[in-house]
DNA sequence: AGCACGCCGACT
DNA sequence: GTCGGCGTGCTC
């Protein structure tokens, strides 16, 4: 007999089984079990989760340790070897763990959820009475409910006393969708005989021989009946005569909900000509090539990713196209799907589980060749990758937060190595080290200067507000900006004014001793909600009902702040009773599709003004647009982070190229109290290259990116001190171990110093060469698990953070 | 991460 | 004398 040994990653994330395990595969498993596939394993006392990574038919592992597999879960991999490849990858590069990196390329639905049981051992009645009443009925109880009855001690005495044992039982979540559909038999002559034998019901009749045209098909019943325009229980009693049968059938949740029209290619300009072709020869010459597409807002660069997009179809290969976030979404996903009908996916954060579960096996079975997503969609399960683009490729949302710290751009551009296929990573404004990149010829670079409807860009003023506060002017809205909303509301336009949210939400104040409401657990001021008349943390999810006395002194004087949009709300109603405004923002929009409402709520002019924070800023194309202003451009501008101009200089393009899309010409009014700012100041005239070289200068003298790498390192700890201690003894290991041309910056606390009740330090590597940088870094975190993790201390590390 | 095993203080 | 505190070490 031969030994059949399966290579397993254990869903446990710790250093200490960071590595595979061997088990032994049952023989009855032994046909069905390939890599990729999730498997049920018994790990120490209890059963959990694993990827098999590899099979093999010996092992070093002595023969009365090895254990054997519990269950396959999949009778088809769930992860393909490019995947595996990947997360080999991806915890080298990103320092992660390999479970870690597996289960980000799956659907939550495919990872496991864990339950304990108490399980009854003897006849009930020899329980304690106060415990009897949970196994009245049934043998075996959820330990949650011993828990919530806080029976937990009672509990380990029954489990000394082998009355009772607990079981752990991994639980799946994929439910597959299936529904009662009807399938007629192959064979004509069995329903040649039952027409024969019916000789009085006509309706009965009149369904077999449409029946006898549809041999073999599958058919929901409500679709029979009302194709044949019978009832059902004519269906009933035609099914009892065997002609056909009932059978559960695999359905997909649809996320979209409503069709679309299809459309077909638009004429290119010459300019787009010349991006489709380049890009065309890539995909021909089957070269893993990256592309950074510049175009300016308005230049037409979707349609060039379409018409790439059509190309890689008609070769039969896939592509992945994706969108910074779910607000862009449903106007793209519904470009796309106009122009590529069902064989587009959608993936992202708005959908549910079982949707998200569903659209993921589409792409896996082969159903759809093009998927429209938000960061986690570069995992796509295709096999035959033919191009992937990343549109507005700066968006900081590509990079995630948590571990697996990855950047989706770089997953991309492995990916079309491994495919040899090409990237497009397209911008108005890309981030500057792509731009660099460009320059260097690491990637191509490919410019749109012209608008495709050949628009002239909007017209942008500068409102100083400094100005207007000397005028006296107190309101949030500059003369200008109140005068251009009248024209609008006269000339029946439609106008967007977007507020830069961060630093901008409202908050409670005691106006007796200025004590604003933080929470208990951040060092964060709670923001007020006004729908539910509660104070919430953005950070910790921690909420509480607004105060009627000043926590502090006892006062009750306490003010709202409301300075979000929702104070921007009440001041235009104020100004313009008159005026209809719809608000965009995450109080607005927290119901599921409440984006599609309020989009399609202003596109079909039920509104004027649309009012909202940075989910406004991208991607709306509404012709009777004239007017976008922008409340207060300062606010991203003064943050504590290298790439703060950056940011402001690519919202406030992003922001402006809403306006004038169409045949109507736009107008842009950007409110700053610092309207001499260069980032403000280039954002006016719209010109990148003039921004790229001004940042860069600055870029270099400070020594930060692109010039210069930086890894951030972050440590925290319930207590002050010790999290100042250990972040200055990492910083200093740190300088002893890097090179001397390396800076190590810190350690200082981070912008929020407290977050769920943790202090929090932080320290910047910089670095121009540090070939041995991730090998440091281990070590680094080699030692910080000896020691560090008793004393309670935290330690991550981002090797390329977004924000610091 | 969980969980068991194992060695020292306050209680039926 | 025992229950139980959580330090230490292991999981194929």
């Amino acid at each position: 007999m031969s030994l059949l040994i399966a290579e397993v990653i254990v869903d446990v994330a710790t250093y200490h089984v960071d590595r595979p395990f061997d088990y032994q595969v049952p023989i009855e498993w032994q046909t069905v079990i390939e890599t990729g596939c999730r498997v049920k394993v018994p790990f120490g006392p209890r059963n959990v989760l694993g990827f098999v990574v590899g099979l093999k038919d010996t092992t070093d592992v002595p023969a009365g340790k090895i254990k054997p597999i519990a269950e396959v879960l999949d009778m088809e991999p769930v992860l393909t070897k490019e995947m595996l490849a990947m997360a080999k990858w991806l915890k080298n590069n990103t320092i992660c763990y390999e479970i870690d990196a597996l289960q980000v390329m799956l659907p939550s639905a495919l990872r496991a959820k864990y339950e304990k049981i108490v399980v009854l051992q003897v006849e009930k009645e020899h329980l304690p009475v106060d415990v009897q009443g949970f196994f009245q009925k049934r043998q075996q109880v959820n330990m949650k409910e011993f828990e919530r009855a806080d029976l937990l001690p009672l509990l380990k005495q029954l489990i000394v006393q082998k009355m009772v044992k607990i079981d752990h039982v991994v639980k799946q979540q994929g439910n597959v969708k299936a529904v009662r559909m009807v399938k007629i038999t192959q064979e004509a002559q069995v329903i040649a005989q039952a027409i024969a034998d019916t000789t009085r019901a006509v309706k009965q009749r009149l369904l077999l021989e449409w029946m006898l045209q549809h041999l073999g098909e599958i058919f929901t019943p409500q679709q029979i009946c009302e194709e044949v325009g019978i009832s059902s229980a004519v269906l009933q009693a035609v099914i009892e005569k065997e002609v056909a049968h009932y059978t559960q059938e695999e359905v997909y949740r649809d996320p979209f909900t409503k069709d679309v029209t299809r459309t077909q290619s638009l004429q290119l300009t010459a300019e787009q000509h010349v991006v489709l072709k380049a890009i065309s020869e890539a995909m021909e010459e089957q070269v893993a090539k990256t592309f950074l597409v510049q175009g300016v807002t308005g230049s037409g660069k979707t349609e060039v990713y379409l018409q790439a997009i059509q190309k890689v179809l008609n070769e039969g290969k896939q592509a992945i196209m994706l969108v910074p976030e779910i607000a862009l979404t449903p106007q793209m996903t519904e470009r796309f799907r106009s122009r590529f009908g069902e064989l587009v996916a959608v993936m992202h954060s708005g959908l549910s589980v079982g949707e998200k579960y569903d659209e993921w096996r589409k792409i896996q079975q082969g159903k759809v060749s093009v998927v429209v997503g938000a960061r986690s969609a570069i995992f796509a399960p295709f096999t035959n990758l033919g191009l992937i683009i990343l549109d507005e490729e700066h968006e900081s949302t590509y990079k995630q937060e948590d571990s697996p710290r990855y950047h989706a751009r770089d997953v991309a551009i492995w990916r079309s190595v491994y495919y040899q296929c090409p990237v497009i990573l397209g911008s108005a404004t890309p981030a500057l080290e792509s731009f660099a990149r460009a320059k260097k010829g690491v990637y191509t670079l490919l410019t749109l200067k012209q608008r495709a409807l050949q628009q002239a860009l909007p017209t942008v003023f500068i409102a100083d507000m400094r100005e207007e506060l000397q005028k006296g002017n107190r309101s949030m809205f500059s003369q200008q900006l109140v005068e251009a909303i009248r024209i609008r509301l006269m000339k029946q336009e439609q106008m967007v004014l977007f507020l830069n949210r961060r630093g901008y939400s409202s908050f409670v104040l005691c106006r007796d001793c200025g004590t604003v409401v933080q929470c208990p657990n951040c060092d964060i001021s709670l923001t007020y909600h006004r729908t539910t008349e509660k104070l919430k943390c953005h950070y910790c999810g921690y909420e509480e009902r607004v105060p009627q006395i000043c926590p502090q002194c006892q006062s009750d004087h306490i003010r709202y702040f409301g300075t979000g949009t929702q104070k921007v709300e009440e001041e235009i109603y104020k100004l313009f009773p008159e005026a209809r405004v719809l608000r965009m923002d995450v109080d607005t929009t927290a119901q599921k599709g409440a984006h599609e409402t309020i989009l399609q709520a202003f596109g079909e002019g039920q509104a004027d003004i649309l009012l909202g924070t940075q989910m406004i800023a991208k991607g709306l194309d509404f012709p009777n647009i004239t007017l976008v202003g922008v409340l207060s451009a300062d606010t991203s501008l003064h943050l504590p982070d290298y790439r703060a101009a950056e940011r402001t200089f690519q919202l406030l393009t992003q922001v402006s190229g809403r306006a004038g899309r169409h045949d109507k010409p736009g107008e842009v009014i950007v409110q700053s109290y610092t309207p001499d700012h260069y980032a403000i100041e280039l954002a006016k005239t719209q010109d990148y290259e003039p921004f790229y070289e001004r940042e860069m200068f600055l870029r270099r003298r400070f020594s930060y990116p692109p010039y210069y790498f930086v890894t951030l390192i972050q440590i925290t700890h319930e207590d002050v001190m010790m999290a100042a201690e250990y972040a200055g003894r990492a910083a200093d290991w740190l300088q002893a171990n890097l090179s001397q041309q390396t800076a190590i910056i810190g350690p200082t606390a981070a912008s929020i110093s407290r977050l769920q009740n943790r202090y929090r330090y932080q320290c910047l590597i910089k670095y121009k060469i540090e070939p041995n940088l991730i090998n440091v870094l281990q070590r680094l975190l080699a030692m910080y698990r000896a020691e560090w993790t008793k004393q309670g201390i935290l330690m991550t590390i981002d090797l390329d953070p977004s924000t610091i």
